[in-house]
DNA sequence: ACAAAAGTGTTGGAGATACACCCATGA
DNA sequence: TCATGGGTGTATCTCCAACACTTTTGT
């Protein structure tokens, strides 16, 4: 009968974040200066990490999001489990590891989870012992820490399959928002067009979408209408 | 630093099965005596066991099932991990677990993996160690050990989910079929039903159902055309 | 008055749905 | 000849895509 004597588990949260500039990713930098990447920059990854023995997979993506980033109070949603023997044997990521981990050599499972923020609503800190975060364009991601590409890539797929279906793009913007500012954030994280007409005829079949009654207010053009969501009206799976 | 000892983790394969009687679900028995629900049934159980140290998940999903069904070549698709810290403390597992493992108060993380076969193609044979392996209607299927109705819940989504984006249905059905039969399949599974000529409509755009030179034999009214799969063409994610 | 984004309806086509009868076979 | 499931076409409707001009504000 198999047995395995010992492994580790961890969670990565691939937590996303939105304004007009684009969609953006948390990544976090490891105070270590040995930890540097071939061309000396140094190496972001995914805030992630090893689950306690008493907590359930969701909770612990929840308290390592905040205890690296002090981001709390996200919908978090896991996708995919990612368990290559050797995804944590790379060159790169050895001396790192051997720095912050009682076993660096130990397999490490982890379980990928993504969220939502808006932007605008949140300010991520580095936790005390963490060297920062930082908000990285989707576009703009370098090589990451071992397997976390394949996972980032992998939460993105995530993200459009949900917003395609469960039309979860709330958390991504601020409390109020103009449909405009609703329709660039699908077509970014969407990646392709929409008419405007149609794109607002679809809007106002969605009952958890609610006009307010205010105005975009200092813009040199027409001013539009602020909606925000109802959360009520939603269902979270 | 959060750390964890030691846990373990498992991969469990939920494979289901379909011939004209409906949908099935693959479950194994053990031999221990000893383990029985409250009502003195023999306890009944996904395959699934923990991973070796030097295993990839998917590939530990694959060994797991051949182990213990005999059952190999498989399309297996990862859909979740399941880690609540009491999955496996239930009252009703105790005595198997101390039974089989070594260290059974261990906490244990599971992957679940589905997969499709036809019943037609596939006899599954018990492992040596096994008490028995058995296809159970999907409507008929009794309290299972640990989480394993959660997880089995888990895999019919999925399978819903798979058979309405990716058509993944070739799996399910004998080489050769009937359109009859894959209407069938998808009313089963789907849990709704289909205009028959609509449905043939639909049928006749996919360029991976391809008509065969033959008929079926034998039956009491107007012989069906026969269909297969052309493997070829089907994407698998 | 001009620039800049907001806001608004209609039409045509594609695709989905609804629906009923004849056909080939074995008993 | 009868019972059984196999096989086929058309009319309608709904949904989606395409498309252009007027409005409101700040400068």
């Amino acid at each position: 009968m198999p047995t395995n004597e010992s492994l580790h588990l961890s969670v990565d949260c691939v937590l996303f974040g939105y304004d007009d500039d684009g969609l953006k990713v948390l990544l976090i930098n490891q105070k270590e200066d040995s930890y540097r990447d071939g061309s000396g920059q140094p190496m972001s990854q995914l805030p992630g990490d090893l689950i306690l023995l008493d907590e359930g997979l969701h909770e612990a993506a929840e308290r390592v999001l905040y205890e690296l980033t002090q981001v709390q109070g996200v919908y978090l949603k896991q996708f995919h489990a990612y368990g290559d023997p050797n995804r944590v044997k790379d060159h790169k990521d050895r001396s790192w590891l051997r720095a912050v981990r009682t076993k660096p050599d130990q397999r490490v499972i982890t379980v990928g989870y993504f969220g939502l923020v808006s932007l605008h609503d949140y300010d991520p800190q580095p936790a005390s012992f963490a060297g920062g975060v930082n908000w990285i364009d989707i576009g703009d991601v370098g090589p990451l820490a071992f397997d976390h590409n394949t996972i980032l890539a992998g939460a993105i797929e995530a993200l459009q399959t949900q917003l395609e279906s469960h039309h979860i793009s709330f958390e991504l913007l601020p409390k109020k928002f103009t449909l405009s500012q609703l329709q660039q954030l699908y077509e970014t994280v969407l990646e392709k067009k929409f008419d405007k007409r149609n794109f607002r005829k679809n809007i106002k079949k969605m009952s958890h979408v609610v006009p307010l009654d205010e105005k975009q207010q200092g813009v040199t053009h027409k001013p539009a209408q602020l909606f925000s969501f109802n959360p009520d009206q939603i269902e979270h799976d």
